[in-house]
DNA sequence: CTTCTGACTGAAA
DNA sequence: GTTTCAGCCAGAA
C-alpha cells in the first residue's frame, strides 16, 4: 500500500543531466516540515556522492526557475554542518533562517540547532 | 581556448 | 581539536 509513488528519483541520474536536477527538485520536495537535510545526503541518494556542489547548483535554478512556484523548500538544505551556506542566495539572506525557524527549526548565526536531530536522509528515511 | 570560483565533502596534516 | 588540500562538475570571465 501506500504505493502512491513518492516521486522516487531515479539512481541512474547523472549530474548535468536533466532529470538530475529533476531528482533533486524532488527530493527537496520531501523534505518533511521541521526537518532539514544535506547536499551530500540528496547526491548520495541520487548517486552522485561527490556531485553535492550540483545539487547545490539544482537548488540555486530552483529558486531562480521558481519551479512550481517556490514548491521547493530550498531553505531546509544545508550543508553537512548544518550551515546555511545558501543564505545569500536567497531574495534576503535572512530569508532562510526566518523561514526555517518558522517551521520550528531553531537557527543561531545561520546554523541549525540540533542539527543532527533534525537531519533528514533520503537514504535512510526515504 | 585556459583559469577560477562555487549553496560541498572527505581525507590528510 | 582545527586547518589545509584535493576531488568533483558546471558555469562565468
Amino acid at each position: 500500500m501506500m504505493a502512491d509513488r513518492i516521486s522516487a528519483p531515479a539512481p541512474t541520474a547523472s549530474p548535468g543531466s536533466a532529470d538530475f536536477e529533476r531528482d533533486v527538485h524532488a527530493v527537496a520536495r520531501l523534505v518533511p516540515e521541521g526537518r532539514v537535510t544535506s547536499y551530500g545526503a540528496i547526491a548520495r541518494y541520487l548517486g552522485a556522492a561527490r556531485a553535492a556542489r550540483m545539487v547545490g547548483w539544482a537548488m540555486n535554478r530552483a529558486l531562480s526557475a521558481d519551479a512550481v512556484g517556490g514548491s521547493i523548500p530550498a531553505h531546509r538544505v544545508l550543508n553537512r554542518q548544518g550551515l546555511l551556506t545558501g543564505r545569500m542566495h536567497f531574495p534576503t539572506p535572512t530569508a532562510m533562517a526566518e523561514r526555517l525557524r518558522a517551521e520550528g527549526v531553531p537557527v543561531e548565526q545561520d546554523c541549525v540547532v540540533d542539527f543532527a536531530e533534525r537531519f533528514w536522509d533520503p537514504s535512510t528515511e526515504l
